[in-house]
RNA sequence: GUGGGUGUAGCUCAGUUGGUAGAGCACCUGGUUGUGGCCCAGGUGGUCGAGGGUUCAAGUCCCUUCACUCACCCCA
């Protein structure tokens, strides 16, 4: 085999499709109940949205993204996330005319050229949550209950939710300037990182985890501290409202998103249980966001969380579910039995009767090992003694009782059979 | 981009100071002429990641390279 497939880009096999469908199925439902509407925007956009949205200085415009040049010159890029799109195609279809206010949800693959590592993969999954066009705190509580509910609902344990304010065009750059005052004059202590991000992304650093680091910090200002009144009230009344529904959080002043977009509250799901990774989701508010895309000045707060750090989490948690129960199985012994199954078989399945016919011709015991293999609660059987008497043989796999079945009308025997035993 | 770890059968992995490549599971066949799971017996399956070097002899030692993986970084 000398065509692999490229890194970080996973197969997901029938087995591990499963659970993919469990946690797509739960998302659904949770968000319908929450009044959140599908969207499904394109894979690939024009690079610009990116760049515009995210920020040109991050690391995920900077080295991280899939860009494509067309044949034209222009550039094109795979998401590497999906508010972008969402937003964009909320623009570009004026969803905002009739009622600004708009709940959508997406689920699907999103693409960063990172080194891959447990819980990180170039091509990975997620579902995302948006709700546009008010800045009432209550959008920002409903967005973090849904967070909430929807992971108890996934049975996902041990999360932390973290919270946080970034402050909005008023107040962050005093508390960004304070920041750097401060990041300046304890330069020399810091460790080789920190000292390249105080010029790449300075807020990034209240996140260190080196210890040195940490100490020095203790000290370093707070961004809550310099919240204009308009951002603090926002903050309490949040924090009152998801308190008032029974949500656990915790108020991290050092807690900071990787993208350049969002203001006011922001907040991550935490859990030690990742390997080195430590979020399954995050998100927050971005209020200049849409207008920044050329939309009308609205307001936005959404959320991410990702799939394969979900399904890490929910392996850890619970077991496997049992196999799935196939009702019937069909053994054809000799050409002319087969042709007469796979005719059966096939009108089987227009019926909606799940069953298995086996494409390779093999002896009867190996045939007997396939339905078994595929957990048939029935296997069928014909060979030429059968055929020539007009009977088939139904055999119950679970008690072994067997009993013969008259070839004339046989689908309709077998499909009543299959009824009368409830098997599906 | 930078480190560490690992590459041997379809899968999980043994393989001693260099001396004819192994086990378990899976698969196939038989025990049971045409009846599954359990058991027993037998069998198929390997360019030992790739390339080069040392040696009478290399899975094992040396060099190069590739892949996977974990971590840094970053993020979901």
């Amino acid at each position: 085999m000398d065509i692999k497939r490229i890194k970080g880009m996973n197969d997901i096999l029938p087995d591990e499709a499963i659970k993919w469908r469990r946690i797509e199925d739960i998302c659904r439902k949770v968000f319908m109940g929450f009044g959140y509407n599908e969207i499904r925007p394109p894979v690939i956009e024009k690079t610009e949205l990116f760049a515009r949205s995210i920020g040109e200085s991050t690391d995920i415009v900077e080295k991280e993204m899939y860009t494509l040049t067309t044949s034209k010159g222009g550039h094109i890029t795979l998401r590497p996330e999906a508010t972008a799109s969402i937003l964009r195609a909320y623009i570009e279809n004026s969803l905002y005319v009739q009622n600004p206010v708009q709940k959508f949800f997406t689920i699907g693959p999103m693409f960063r050229h990172e080194r891959p590592q447990k819980g990180r993969y170039r091509q990975f999954h997620q579902v995302d949550v948006e709700l546009l066009g008010t800045d009432s705190p209550y959008a920002d509580i409903e967005i973090i209950s849904l967070l909430d509910y929807l992971l108890i609902q996934l049975g996902i344990k041990d999360i932390t939710i973290q919270i946080n304010s970034l402050g909005c065009k008023e107040c962050r750059p005093v508390f960004q300037k304070s920041l750097l005052n401060f990041l300046q004059g304890v330069n020399k202590e810091l460790c080789q990182d920190c000292r390249r991000r105080i010029n790449t992304n300075p807020l990034r650093i209240l996140d260190c985890k080196v210890p040195s680091c940490k100490k020095i910090l203790i000290n370093a200002p707070v961004i809550l501290d310099d919240l204009c009144k308009s951002c603090n009230d926002h903050f309490n009344r949040v924090k009152d409202g998801i308190g008032a529904l029974g949500i656990a959080y915790k108020v991290i002043p050092g807690l900071v998103r990787g993208l350049d977009y969002y203001t006011g509250i922001a907040f991550e799901a935490i859990t030690d249980n990742l390997g080195a990774q430590n979020a399954v989701g995050g998100g927050g508010r971005y209020n200049g966001l849409i207008r920044e895309l050329g939309g009308p000045d609205l307001s936005g707060i959404g959320f991410a969380l990702g799939i394969e750090r979900l399904l890490l989490l929910t392996e850890n948690n619970r077991g496997e579910d049992g196999d799935v129960l196939l009702p019937l199985y069909l053994i054809a012994l000799g050409e002319k039995a087969r042709e007469l199954f796979f005719n059966l078989s096939q009108r089987l399945a227009r019926a909606s009767i799940p069953n298995g016919f086996s494409f390779l011709t093999k002896s009867l015991k190996a045939q007997m090992k396939l339905a078994d293999r595929n957990n048939a609660r029935f296997a069928l059987i014909a060979g030429e003694d059968e055929l020539s008497d007009g009977l088939v043989i139904l055999r119950d796999m679970q008690t072994k009782f067997q009993k013969q079945i008259p070839i004339e009308n046989l689908f309709e025997n077998i499909k009543n059979e299959i009824m009368e035993a409830e098997v599906i």
